[in-house]
DNA sequence: AGCAGTGATGTTTTT
DNA sequence: CATCACTGCT
């Protein structure tokens, strides 16, 4: 039985006599003040876009720490590590080193790293792989073929919608029959075929030792509710919880908060409901309203001056959420009336979008911005191809954020999944992966080595009873060499390095364009010199994959100035002085997807919203007007329905004019 | 049992 | 423009 240990940690409350090295009032507006200043008890900071509310949080960690809180006791949440890293730099800057010690990081995060150390209190072996979505999907399709018969043989649900109703019926914290009745009623009939098969999917990851995105939180949950022993120590350990972007929390993330405020209650929830852009994902925008009912007292903060954006860009993003058809009691208001007006640009074709774009990016860098102070902003990753192109050929650096990572491509996933039978041997995921790439090994045969593995027959160094017939001697040839590499004492990137030449003719023989792939293998191994621990390697790539696209990434565009294209998504807390956001057209923003629904249609009202206002000094709206688009087979001329009626004096509107 | 070739299919957004 | 499921061939 583990020992717990109660430290005592004194909280000095008597504010006005501590003398501070840092000036708050000074530096802070009354209401940031007010919420930097909060001490114990739950509290809400409802923040508009701009207002500082990064500024905020760096504040109350500094604060705290100045008041004698270690900084260890602190977690912060946030979306992204690349957030939390971002504040606790700024943070050091503020004070001094103590911040880079706050503990921090996404939720999915914080869960592996509590879970590695409890895997044994759920039944899971601290060595677990976490499985990202498409691996999923693929775990779902194996037992989903164990389940289909004649009954189910027409509409009975995808891999896909599979892994969605599972993985959303999780996130809101929802039977799986009550959700497929809210949201899939036309499934209802195969209810129990559906149910069935997440039983065995929840099967197949215990016994594999794996967790998916969604496990690690309901795994956290679990441990937190059912384990006293957990939770009495995580508690302890964790004394003030700050939770940013709240508003793109679920359900689940919530009750998981209120376990980690414990019987302190000292949260911090910060965030923006007409920011809320993550309903995809289980988020509700309601969520945020509903936090303070959960605590028996909770302060709530408002903090409306923003300081990011001018008067007139503002104007038009008040007004475009202003039109919500659920009203937000929302209005910014900014010092900065110096500024010009925002731009709404109509061109003839996309290629005409594109040429402007780079036109309007290469004048603003003449006048002086810089240009990593210039943003692209695109609604689905897909949108920003063309304009690639003709970014390239004006020799414009730029990094593409969003889209599809090179670390989802198919060449990766096998690189990956090499590392992950070493570390975790029962992963029959991965097993299958790299035994389909052998030659003369089907489905069929793979699970043969797959059923041994499972029934502790066979493992890395004990290999020999495999009987394949002809296509022995290659399976153990793959199992020799792993285990060569798991006993090896090189460096995770030299281990990587042989595991790419092994896998080169594998690769060379099943892609024609092998080359191009092979440079992404190469970057794949860069990243990899990163990082001292096979362990360390995979939980970043699951849980913080680097995040630019597959991209001609040159190693100089990296180290100097760049432009940034980013989908929307992934522009979130970010800012420049200027900001693009284009295809603005009805049917790709909003997307045709998003149009049957009233409240997917609100989403993409906010997600507007949000492109705007990382806009600090230019805001330009393009959009090609008479494209034809595949998808839907009809011709998109209508500009998109946020800007449609936006009042003349708001923006100033330009077409491009005939030759 | 494995594999290659074919035809359909569908392409938000992310941890 | 892939990937994916299916089919018929070896």
């Amino acid at each position: 039985m583990k020992k717990i240990l109660l430290k005592k940690q004194s909280i000095n409350t008597n504010l006005t006599k501590i003398s501070y090295k840092i000036n708050y009032e000074l530096d802070l507006n009354k209401s940031q003040y007010d919420a930097v200043m909060h001490n114990e008890g739950a509290a809400l900071v409802i923040a508009g876009a701009g207002t500082g509310k990064t500024r905020t949080l760096v504040y109350r960690v500094a604060r705290l720490i100045e008041d004698g809180v270690s900084p260890e006791s602190i977690l912060l949440l946030t979306f992204t590590r690349k957030a939390a890293k971002e504040m606790l730099r700024r943070a050091s800057l503020l004070l001094d080193g103590r911040c880079e010690q706050v503990s921090g990081g996404t939720f999915h995060s914080f869960a592996t790293n509590i879970l590695r150390k409890y895997a044994d209190l759920i039944n899971y072996q601290r060595t677990f792989n976490i499985i990202d979505q498409s691996d999923s999907e693929d775990a779902i399709n194996f037992v989903r073929n164990k389940i289909i018969n004649e009954k189910t043989n027409k509409r009975f649900p995808t891999k896909s919608t599979l892994q969605k109703i599972y993985s959303l019926s999780k996130n809101s914290v929802t039977s799986y029959k009550d959700y497929i009745e809210e949201n899939f009623s036309w499934f209802s009939d195969y209810y129990d075929e559906i149910e069935n098969i997440f039983y065995l999917y929840d099967d197949y990851k215990l016994k594999y030792n794996l967790m998916d995105y969604d496990d690690l939180l309901i795994n956290l949950l679990k441990l937190l509710k059912e384990s006293e022993i957990a939770r009495k120590e995580i508690n302890n350990k964790y004394q003030f919880i700050m939770v940013d972007e709240y508003q793109d929390s679920n359900r689940l993330q919530h009750e998981i908060c209120l376990y980690l405020a414990g019987e302190k209650q000292n949260i911090m929830a910060v965030g923006d409901d007409a920011q809320s852009i993550y309903s995809f994902r289980g988020a509700n925008h309601q969520n945020i309203m509903f936090f303070p009912e959960s605590f028996g007292d909770c302060k709530i903060y408002k903090i409306e001056e923003n300081y990011r954006s001018t008067s007139q860009i503002l104007d038009l993003t008040n007004f475009i959420i202003n039109e919500a058809f659920f009203k937000y009691e929302k209005k910014l208001y900014s010092p900065r009336s110096d500024g010009d007006l925002p731009k709404i640009v109509i061109t003839k074709s996309e290629r005409e979008q594109s040429l402007i774009v780079t036109q309007l990016i290469l004048e603003y860098r003449e006048n002086g911005i810089p240009i990593n102070e210039i943003a692209v902003l695109i609604r689905s990753g897909f949108h920003s191809f063309d304009l690639e192109i003709e970014l390239e050929k004006a020799n414009i650096p730029f990094v593409k954020f969003g889209g599809i990572k090179f670390i989802e491509t198919a060449h990766i996933k096998d690189m990956i999944a090499y590392l992950r039978v070493i570390y975790n041997q029962k992963d029959a995921l991965s097993w299958q992966r790299i035994l389909l790439l052998l030659e003369g090994i089907g489905p069929n045969k793979a699970n043969k080595v797959l059923n041994l593995i499972a029934n502790n027959q066979v493992s890395l160094n004990n290999y020999d009873s495999i009987d394949l017939g002809k296509q022995s001697i290659i399976v153990k040839d793959l199992f020799a060499f792993l285990n060569e590499i798991r006993k090896s004492k090189s460096s995770v990137a030299d281990k990587c390095t042989l595991i790419a030449e092994y896998y080169r003719p594998i690769l060379q023989n099943k892609y024609d364009d092998w080359q191009k792939r092979w440079r992404d293998i190469e970057t794949y191994l860069n990243i990899s010199e990163r990082y001292e621990s096979i362990e360390a390697l995979l939980q970043d790539i699951a849980l913080e994959p680097p995040v630019e696209s597959v991209s001609e990434l040159t190693p100089e565009s990296k180290e100097n100035e760049y432009l940034t294209i980013s989908t929307i998504h992934s522009a979130k807390g970010l800012e420049w002085k200027v900001v693009f956001i284009i295809w603005a057209l009805e049917g790709k923003f909003p997307s045709a997807k998003a149009t049957e629904n009233i409240d997917t249609m609100e989403e993409e009202r906010r997600l507007f919203y949000v492109a705007a206002t990382r806009a600090k000094d230019y805001l330009i709206i393009t959009y090609p007007i008479n494209i034809y688009d595949r998808e839907s087979g009809s011709v998109l001329s209508e500009p998109s329905r946020f800007i449609s009626n936006i009042p003349e004096n708001f923006v100033e509107k330009f077409v491009v004019a005939n030759e």
